[in-house]
DNA sequence: TTGAAAGCGCTAACAC
DNA sequence: GTGTTAGCGCTTTCAA
């Protein structure tokens, strides 16, 4: 019927190798490579041929010795915080679709947690391993910055300016403010702001800084008090859990502010589900907006600022690519549009006790 | 002050190399790879020169190399339909902190739709790239069974069955029952279920046809009629819209049941969305039940029976690594438990009219 | 316990 | 256009 596909004199490895496939097609292995490749410097006639023969022999180029010879990988390596929040997983999603469709693989970290994040910028699981590096809001420390930049390879961030490097982000100062605006336009006076954990020194997200500087600057402009210590709570754990928490001891404390501004929805979330319970009216009593539009807040009616994360992420992975061209593109700063999505969480305050 | 730790004389390429570490130990690169990779046949003082030396010039084994002359490549790949939806993202998170912990790098593939799983398949970009594979509910055809079969390496599926592979999961068919149960309890009699999307021959996921299967089971039981056309209402999109388009048509339809039962808990979030929107009391005048507890079910007070996602997906990854070890287990079927949650979405079916 | 030597499978100069 | 020749940086027999 057909010829079998493995010589039976091959040395029979698991796989066919580029000199099988060149013994088949009679030409030499790097003529093979050049074809595959798309060289251009192949006869259409050869090429042919070699394709064929690779398609016979069920050929698959070994990324390792390739790597090894070329010195590139073919792997960018992403690194987030969580995979888990909705967040990250739409940033991932945006990236690696990107990086798939270029012919990229895309190695996957998630750091987790604090200690997590410390061993692995200690251990550096991604030296030699990818071409370039992708991170997503990840406030790094000096020391890690420098553990990255030792990597000597193209780097973006997404959501985190750092020097000299290129960075995908939104204007987190002005979304906080736009949020502001929103309730000083409804006639709230008395705005809270609900911020991400900290955990010590920081393993919160690159944005939480600017969108506290947002929220204080847009309260200050209006000329609210600011820069007490009440006009920034912050939950003390990540999430919505952590926003729950949050408004739980806000409830339980002597003052309730008609609005709170909420770092990112999952926080407002949270601070729904504890408003609900407790039986406060949203927002008859107490209006709440977010940032993010997060794929649940339509269904908790949650007003919010909106940013297009995929497309961030997919930006961002845009950018790295072009960086691993020829004639690579100087770092640039690429900030995304946002817009606020009113929904039911916002109202006038009430006037009166 | 300090040596420096790049030898002047040394081929100085990017990275020190294991000849490098070998002539400033003072012993051979053979040596230098045993003891680094921590055999028992080297001497506890040349082990320690050659850690001293590799420290010294911050040596980083090549992976590639490595890769080549060994055989394995210290990848898993990790198969996913979307990574953005919780169920995937938390089973990425427990599978991937596994893997990372045994030292191990993980591949991230992500579907996302028919067209990409198609051409996924038939690129197998995971050939020669990962020493095993975890798919995460991935129904698969015959012929993609077959792909995935050529790579000629470990398989593990979470949540979904396959001949002889070992696959982690919870019992679908049994999840579906309780939820079903637990409306019956309630003294319903009007049940319909909401089932996911199926886009044509199905990518919907591998965990669909046995929920359906318990639905039906649970209702004939109980003898009530089943196997009907409208006993199972199927989404026309995935999640949260999937799930309000559903409960949308069914509320434009006819008949309203007084309680359904959600393939899982976005499809269910997505219904009550509706119907709070549609000002239908919720349990008042339909009850409404989840699968998985996705961590937003908490806040719509979504009844739901609840899988322990980031578990499954870490056993997976441990049973994996089993496999990859000397004496490799044969294949198993691990089934976790799962339970009921209560929540406020589920109550007595209104008497009368 | 250690070293020498032979690859692993590919790419990149350099010839022709 | 195509082939030849060296490696890329490891691991792994096989000897010693």
């Amino acid at each position: 019927m057909s010829t079998n596909p493995v010589p039976p004199g091959s040395r029979r490895s698991r796989h066919a190798s580029i000199v099988d496939v060149a013994a088949l097609a009679g030409v030499s292995a790097a003529t093979v490579s050049r074809s595959l490749r798309g060289h251009s410097n192949v006869s259409p006639a050869t090429r042919q041929r070699v394709v064929e023969a690779a398609r016979e022999l069920a050929y698959v180029i070994s990324p390792q010795a390739s790597g090894l010879a070329s010195g590139r990988t073919g792997t960018i390596g992403i690194v987030v915080p969580f995979i888990t929040r909705w967040f990250f997983a739409n940033a991932v999603a945006g990236a690696s679709t990107v990086l798939h469709e270029a012919g990229y693989d895309v190695l996957l970290h998630h750091l987790g947690s604090a200690s997590a994040r410390d061993s692995f910028f200690e251990r550096m699981p991604l030296a030699r391993r990818v071409d370039a590096v992708l991170t997503v809001s990840l406030p790094l420390s000096e020391e890690h910055t420098l553990a990255l930049r030792a990597l000597d390879m193209p780097l973006v961030t997404m959501g985190a300016r750092m020097d000299g490097l290129t960075c995908v982000r939104i204007d987190d100062v002005s979304v906080a403010s736009s949020a502001v605006y929103h309730l000083l336009h409804q006639g709230h006076e008395d705005i809270v702001m609900l911020a991400g954990f900290d955990e010590d020194k920081g393993f919160g997200f690159a944005s939480s800084e600017d969108r506290r500087t947002g929220f204080r600057q847009a309260m200050a402009a209006a000329g609210m008090r600011t820069g007490t210590d009440q006009d920034v709570i912050v939950a003390r754990a990540y999430g919505i859990e952590g926003g729950a928490q949050a408004m739980d001891e806000l409830l339980a404390g002597p003052r309730l502010p008609t609005a709170i501004v909420a770092e990112y929805d999952e926080l407002a979330i949270g601070a729904l589900r504890s408003l609900r319970r407790a039986g406060i009216p949203v927002p008859g009593r107490i209006s709440v907006v977010g940032i993010d539009d997060h794929e649940m807040s339509s269904v908790v009616e949650l007003t919010t600022v909106r940013q297009p994360v995929q497309e961030e992420g997919a930006t961002a992975a845009q950018l790295l690519l072009d960086t691993l061209g020829e004639r690579p593109p100087g770092p640039t700063d690429v900030v995304l549009p946002t817009r606020l999505v009113v929904r039911g969480s916002t109202g006038s305050p009430r006037t009166g006790p």
